[in-house]
DNA sequence: GCGGACTCTCTTTTT
DNA sequence: GAGAGTCCGC
């Protein structure tokens, strides 16, 4: 405990019974976890099986498990840890049968959930304008958040649409397909545990002690979850910082954390609120934004280290101006003597990676992209997942249908629509029904699958022990290479390489001892190449690229945000929600300066390509009134127009005259052709928002 | 059934 | 500006 503060110690040693640790960005939460737990195990004798650590993310957990190790040795990885939903599975697993699932269900992905219900409105005639499938999904997904069943759910129309009904029609549709969505993960285990007190009972006792990180992440199905689980004996320690919660679009509800002590009577309450990670300007500028903030406990962060040099500020022309900017900084900082894989750019959007990807592959500067298109998302990964899924005998009808016609087979729509009957009459799994007809017994569109069904029952006959190495036999023989090598030589060399990465990690996953299930589980949780690496310690010396929300729980000694305006940081999404939607954006930018530990620099964008038009954004509020003791601004340099001006020759910086306003100087202008409008500061007046069209600028 | 040309839509964040 | 969806001729 020589290495804890005492704040630090005393949420570590804490007894038993409900635990909220408070802790800011910076202050040595997960060590403080890491204690904790080792306290649990070397000082209270729990046995390191009996201790349930809840984790965001999967990387986050191999990484408590790895320090826990260092700590207390071996024990340390008897531990259970996951995500919500991992563990969730796993309780899934053992009983899914209690609610009408069969065990062997899989977990669809976010893209055929979206196709499924974009198939369900289409063949009920709902048009996309009246009901859009987003929309849909979304409210299912609240629906799952707030713990709720079909049955449930609020009797809701929209356009005369009764979305509870739908809600069931999807569901009935998934489990007819033997599958969960993530959403349905947590709601089923908790299920599991509401309506079956037997159920509840096991799944109780396998635990003593749970801890959760990120708590503040957590939805009301999460919160029920835990309650379940951990009711009787209440040892239950959260660990949050309310000023951190940046999923409010998943469901978490911050009340969670604000209120635990309502939920939980007698807990014991600690905050950490001594920073290690920041210099004092970067907390400074941290604490002054966080601040205007109403829903929060009223904290600020203490800083530890000396001031540092102070965050900038940074106004560029356009994306690619940025993004030059951003490489000479970069630059600037390894000259100074920092290795690239302490820099990071952490931007709101994913679409932000692209400017800044052809700059640095251009300059040829190291940087890795994390996140953006999943790994497991992309189609040649999902195509080879699910012919290894029906090779080794688990993979079922969607996955079946995903690759009948891939290679081409001659199964078109028709065709598909006739073999999913005939896999529907069958009653049989895709792969037994596969089994059948490699015999030749097949008649219409399963004809032409009579091939494929051979190929498999050949290949698994060669390999029996081997199936990953059978696996390569199938993608060559079938067909499926080759017809990959049709699209460009340069995307079907992209593509096979992530096969091969696919291919190396089931090898080392089999050799891990795993079912062919469990690797499915696993491969349907994970969504980036990043996490299959596990906690590989060479980490590569690059600069980093991600998103925001990707940033939380990471830090680096240099930090770039670009994007920060109008629009984008806040998003534009959030603006339309109004105060609790802002507040949120607010959180994100704090989540952004709390990574640096050094240096800090923040851009925005006078001009911005939005889906091929040209926007004019101003600078976002939440650093907009900020005075240069905190944030240092560049002065301005001459605006220089990439893009064709508005007509008048109106544009951002420019000094204009309306007829009635007076004199002014051009803000910002957005929207294209007649729709455009423009924003200016006018000397009398003050700002005003004109339609361009209308307003009868002059330049001066 | 297939491929090419065309149109339309959609852009937040993730387990 | 990309990707998905649609239409049409073969």
């Amino acid at each position: 405990m020589a290495e804890l503060n005492s704040a630090q110690t005393r949420a570590a040693e804490a007894a038993g019974g409900p635990q909220l640790i408070l802790a800011g960005a910076g202050t040595g939460k997960t060590r403080t976890i890491v204690h904790r737990i080792g306290h649990l195990i070397a000082a209270c004798g729990v046995a390191p099986h009996r201790i349930l650590a809840v984790t965001f993310t999967n990387k986050a957990a191999a990484e408590l498990k790895a320090r826990l190790s260092l700590l207390i040795g071996d024990d340390g990885g008897g531990v259970t840890s996951g995500t919500f939903h991992s563990i969730s599975l796993k309780f899934l697993r053992r009983y899914a049968d209690a609610l009408g699932y069969t065990r062997s269900f899989q977990v669809v992905d976010a893209d055929d959930q979206k196709a499924l219900v974009k198939r369900m409105l289409k063949n009920r005639n709902i048009a996309t304008d009246r009901l859009h499938p987003s929309y849909m999904l979304s409210w299912i997904e609240h629906c799952k958040h707030a713990g709720m069943t079909p049955e449930q759910a609020p009797d809701s129309e929209w356009n005369g649409i009764r979305l509870h009904e739908l809600y069931a029609q999807y569901q009935q549709e998934l489990s007819q397909h033997e599958r969960m969505d993530f959403s349905d993960l947590i709601l089923n285990a908790a299920r599991l545990m509401r309506e079956h007190a037997d159920v509840a009972v096991a799944l109780r006792a396998g635990f003593d002690h749970v801890l959760v990180d990120e708590y503040q992440d957590t939805n009301p199905i999460q919160h029920e979850w835990l309650q379940l689980l951990c009711g009787e004996h209440r040892n239950l320690t959260v660990v949050g910082d309310d000023d951190q919660s940046i999923y409010g679009w998943r469901g978490a509800d911050v009340s969670h954390i604000l209120d635990f002590e309502l939920s939980w009577r007698g807990a014991g309450i600690h905050r950490l609120e001594e920073n290690y990670r920041s210099t004092g300007a970067i907390l400074q500028l941290a604490n002054v934004i966080i601040c205007e903030n109403a829903d929060r406990h009223e904290k600020a962060l203490k800083a530890t280290r000396e001031d540092g040099e102070k965050p900038e500020w940074k106004v560029c022309n356009d994306e690619y101006d940025e993004a030059r900017q951003i490489l000479g900084r970069i630059e600037r900082w390894r000259s100074r003597g920092y290795p690239w894989c302490e820099m990071a750019i952490l931007y709101r959007s994913n679409r932000q990676s692209l400017p800044l990807e052809q700059l640095f592959r251009e300059s040829g500067i190291p940087y890795r992209i994390i996140g953006g298109v999943g790994f497991f998302e992309r189609m040649e990964v999902k195509d080879v997942l699910a012919y290894w899924a029906l090779l080794n005998r688990c993979g079922d009808v969607l996955q079946l249908l995903r690759i009948c016609n891939r290679p081409k087979r001659g199964l078109g729509a028709m065709g598909q629509e006739q073999l999913a009957a005939i896999l529907a009459a069958s009653g049989m799994r895709a792969y037994e029904w596969l089994d059948l007809i490699a015999g030749g017994q097949a008649e219409g569109a399963a004809k032409k699958l009579v091939p494929l069904a051979r190929l498999l029952v050949d290949v698994r006959q060669d390999m029996e022990a081997q199936a990953d190495r059978g696996l390569n036999m199938v993608l060559e023989a079938s067909g499926y290479l080759q017809s990959l090598s049709a699209m460009g030589e340069l995307e079907a060399a992209s593509r096979i390489e992530n096969i091969r990465t696919l291919q190396d990690y089931i090898e080392i996953s089999m050799a891990q001892g795993l079912t062919p299930v469990e690797f499915m589980d696993r491969a349907s949780l994970l969504q980036s190449s990043e996490e299959m690496k596990g906690n590989a310690q060479d980490e590569e010396n690059a600069v980093s690229m991600m998103s925001l929300h990707r940033a939380k729980g990471l830090e680096f000694d240099c930090v770039v945000l670009p994007g920060v305006e109008e629009g984008l940081l806040p998003h534009q999404r959030a603006l339309d929600e109004g105060e609790s939607g802002i507040s949120e954006e607010r959180r994100l930018l704090y989540v952004g300066v709390t990574r640096a530990r050094e240096q800090l620099l923040l851009t925005s964008a006078r001009q911005r390509r939005f889906f091929g038009e040209m926007h004019f954004p101003l600078p976002s509020r939440f650093i907009k009134k900020l005075p240069a003791e905190i944030l240092q601004q560049e002065s301005f340099a001459p605006l220089t127009i990439h893009a064709q001006p508005a007509p008048g020759g109106i544009a951002p910086g420019l000094q204009v005259c309306h007829p009635t306003f007076g004199e002014g100087m051009v803000l910002g202008m957005e929207g294209s052709g007649d729709a455009m409008r423009v924003t200016v500061q006018f000397r009398k007046v003050g700002i005003k928002q004109l339609m361009l069209k209308y307003a009868a600028l002059q330049v001066v």
